[in-house]
DNA sequence: TACTATGATTAATC
DNA sequence: GATTAATCATAGTA
């Protein structure tokens, strides 16, 4: 602080003409008559420069007051400062005006939305929830997903705002040390209060981009974390045993034409506590692999047709109950799809082996099932006409090409087995 | 640890 | 948009 002073001294002290800061005798050139003089009075000022630092605190303050006192300071520093402002400001405001950053409203938006930023609302617990929601399985281990994940968005939140606090702090200390800085300096140098409010300025972008990559590793943070916990739906998980004794009993039941309807879909979807499109999954995987290999899946059928005998018969021996065709899972329960499982029902026991005699001999059982069923059916027009029991009781449905049915259309809708009012006219008969 | 079973994903097809 | 076929990724098991 205190060279300039001097050095400003040392300058403003000799001649204002011609080339401002250097002595007159100096810019005249140094060939001239008395030019040994000349270099001799540079020799001295070069003199005085040098050993300005040995004298006295008392002679710098006094050159410094005089300085200060000079009659020509203020008139010289309004000069300056004018031409700053019209040249080298003007130059700079022009350079660094700059639009207001899109990324730096995107970073601010996405951290508003996951909870980090803004007020706190349960640490993106929405997120949380529609990743729970996607991956479909059961709530015990989702909600400890969930909590996890809450717990790790709140650290990161937690993170954030130390951080940003941190850096507003900085910002704030730097910022008025370098304006009381320029203060101090504006009395010995040309400095206008707009320099300071441009630098000051020029401090705040510079934090501001520290800020936005804060702001900008915060919100990889989140998508880390985000990606992390939705990809649990990744991680499989197998469905409980009763889940997948009823696909089964469902995809067995209706081997003939293995695709449930939406609303089939949606019943089976709320009694294994899965998703609609796990259900989807299932009998996609189901019918791929059991097309691939009905060999090894044959002994499956078997059992899951025997069983669903046995619940049929159940069902018929609690008398005219027969009247109302309860799934053969859930007994008392309106069923979705039981009708067409006595169709297929006695398909799949047709399918028994030789060695398999129970299901020959629940067959038999099901068979006047089937009959009481198809009756009932054909009162409540349930059924077509056209739809003879060689139709129902059809050879499996996978054709020649490999393919399941050959008439009718893999669709959601209904399948032949479900016929118009089959699925839900069980439940209004 | 290798193998199998199984739920999920993806591209292609209708 | 539903389905198929192939594939991935992981759970479960011998």
């Amino acid at each position: 602080m205190d060279e300039q002073p001097r050095l400003m001294h040392s300058h403003a002290g000799v001649g204002m003409t011609g080339h401002p800061g250097l002595p007159q005798h100096m810019q005249e050139g140094a060939g001239g008559a008395d030019g040994d003089g000349r270099k001799q009075d540079i020799g001295d000022i070069l003199q005085q420069i040098m050993t300005i630092t040995d004298q006295s605190l008392d002679e710098a303050q006094a050159r410094k007051h005089a300085l200060n006192c000079h009659r020509m300071k203020p008139a010289l520093f309004n000069v300056l400062c004018e031409i700053k402002e019209k040249t080298v400001l003007s130059i700079r405001g022009a350079q660094e005006e700059e639009p207001p950053d899109a990324q730096l409203m995107r970073l601010d938006n996405m951290l508003l939305a996951e909870g980090v930023s803004g007020p706190e609302k349960g640490g993106g617990s929405a997120a949380a929830a529609a990743a729970a929601a996607a991956s479909g399985g059961a709530g015990a281990d989702n909600s400890a997903e969930h909590s996890d994940y809450r717990a790790k968005l709140s650290q990161i939140r937690q993170i954030y705002h130390t951080e940003l606090e941190k850096y507003e702090q900085a910002c704030n200390e730097f910022t008025t040390h370098v304006m009381n800085l320029l203060r101090e300096q504006s009395r010995t140098r040309p400095i206008s209060p707009k320099e300071i409010e441009r630098m000051v300025s020029i401090i705040h972008r510079k934090f501001s981009s520290i800020q936005m990559q804060l702001k900008q590793s915060t919100c990889e943070a989140v998508m880390i974390l985000r990606s992390r916990f939705l990809d649990a739906r990744r991680k499989r998980r197998n469905f409980n045993k009763q889940a997948t004794e009823i696909l089964n009993e469902y995809f067995y039941s209706h081997l003939s034409n293995p695709y449930p309807s939406e609303e089939a879909k949606e019943e089976l979807a709320k009694k294994c506590s899965i998703t609609v499109s796990q259900v989807s999954n299932w009998f996609g995987n189901k019918r791929i692999r059991y097309k691939k290999n009905i060999g090894k899946f044959q002994e499956e059928a078997n059992m899951y047709a025997a069983k669903t005998a046995v619940n049929a018969a159940n069902v018929s021996s609690h008398g005219s109950q027969a009247n109302s065709p309860s799934t053969p899972n859930s007994a008392g329960s309106a069923g979705s799809f039981n009708m067409s499982n006595s169709g297929d029902l006695f398909m799949s026991v047709q399918s028994l082996n030789g060695d398999s005699y129970q299901g020959a001999q629940v067959g038999a059982n099901v068979q006047s099932q089937v009959d009481t069923l198809r009756h009932v059916i054909s009162q409540t027009g349930g059924y077509s006409d056209g739809l003879t029991a060689n139709q129902m009781y059809s050879p499996q449905g996978i054709n020649a090409n490999g393919g399941w049915q050959d008439a009718t259309t893999p669709s959601s809708v209904t399948s032949p087995t479900e016929g118009p009012g089959s699925v839900h006219s069980d439940t209004s008969n």
